[in-house]
DNA sequence: GATCGGCCCTGCCCGC
DNA sequence: TGCGGGCAGGGCCGAT
């Protein structure tokens, strides 16, 4: 399950990779896999062999490669399973390959591998992101992420403050701030000692910005060593899994003594998915709003 | 406009 | 052994 971390490793592994290298092959495999390209898989080759892909960059869970010209970009979105693999051409083929690349220079070729389809790429216009920067047209909706430089701590408190929800909901609107999923949502949570219903527009701007920093400090943790791996679909791009989920604290630790205090992690529904707390440190608030 | 729930999709796991 | 149902979950879209 490829969070903000994740697609960072993979993202500087695929910019050592595929900067300056030109296009000269697209296969499409699973026409899923380009959904959000409308005009459909042999478009999508046609567009792309012969371009230069000068730099890949991400903004919380996209990540995407910026051709030459500067005026377009291939993004691409892992969803819960994507992999972007580089491969040698004679490996085998995974057997949920979706989309294979080839470069003009031969070599070793980049392959987008997605068992449950969540994921995908399309070919999107670059426009401004209003601070200077270049991001997809798709992308320019999305928040800045924890990591990134630019991100600024005012305007998490103030998006926070806007929002008639809960907390963990707040921190999966990727509007709110990208690059946050429910494991990483789950693990702020317990370390700033708050419940995932606790109203998010309630949160005072001191405990707010402890929060903010707690997702920062939870990501860099997993990002410097390579990511969170729960089984095999979450790997860099030479196909290794990160080491993360050893030093998880709640998320996943349902029936295990919290780290904190002892009582037990219980694991609730939340949004069609799970959430995991301590009952203890992590008390459920008087005006949640679940 | 903001919020929320359902759906997409596949493989694994568990119970019957 | 084999089948069916539940579960995992990011983002989109329609309903409220």
């Amino acid at each position: 399950m490829p969070e903000l971390p994740e697609v960072e490793v993979v993202r500087s592994g695929l910019a050592r990779f595929v900067t300056g290298r030109t296009v000269s092959a697209v296969e499409v495999l699973h026409p899923r896999a380009i959904r959000r390209h409308e005009p459909g898989p042999i478009d999508f080759a046609a567009r792309l062999v012969g371009r230069q892909i000068t730099s890949v960059s991400r903004r919380g869970k996209y990540l995407w490669f910026v051709l030459d010209g500067r005026d377009s970009a291939v993004v691409g979105h892992l969803g819960m399973s994507g992999q972007l693999l580089v491969r040698p051409p004679d490996a085998p083929d995974e057997k949920h390959l979706r989309i294979r690349v080839r470069f003009a220079a031969g070599g070793r070729e980049l392959r987008f591998v997605d068992q449950r389809t969540f994921g995908g790429m399309a070919l999107d216009e670059l426009v401004s992101d209003g601070g200077g920067g270049l991001v997809p047209s798709t992308v320019v909706h999305i928040a800045r992420d924890p990591l990134d430089p630019h991100h600024r701590s005012a305007d998490f408190i103030s998006a926070l403050k806007s929002r008639r929800t809960g907390l963990k909901r707040a921190l999966l609107d990727q509007t709110v701030v990208s690059g946050i999923g429910n494991i990483y949502a789950d693990e702020a949570l317990w370390r700033a000692q708050l419940h995932y219903a606790h109203p998010a527009d309630g949160l005072s701007p001191a405990r707010a910005l402890e929060l903010l920093g707690e997702v920062q400090e939870v990501m860099s943790q997993a990002l410097a060593q390579g990511g969170t791996s729960f089984d095999a679909l979450y790997v860099n791009v030479n196909g290794e899994s990160g080491y993360f989920d050893v030093s998880l604290n709640a998320y996943g630790q349902e029936n295990e003594p919290c780290p904190r205090c002892g009582r037990l992690i219980v694991r609730e529904p939340f949004m069609n998915r799970s959430s995991f707390r301590c009952p203890r440190c992590q008390r459920t608030p008087r005006n949640a709003r679940w």
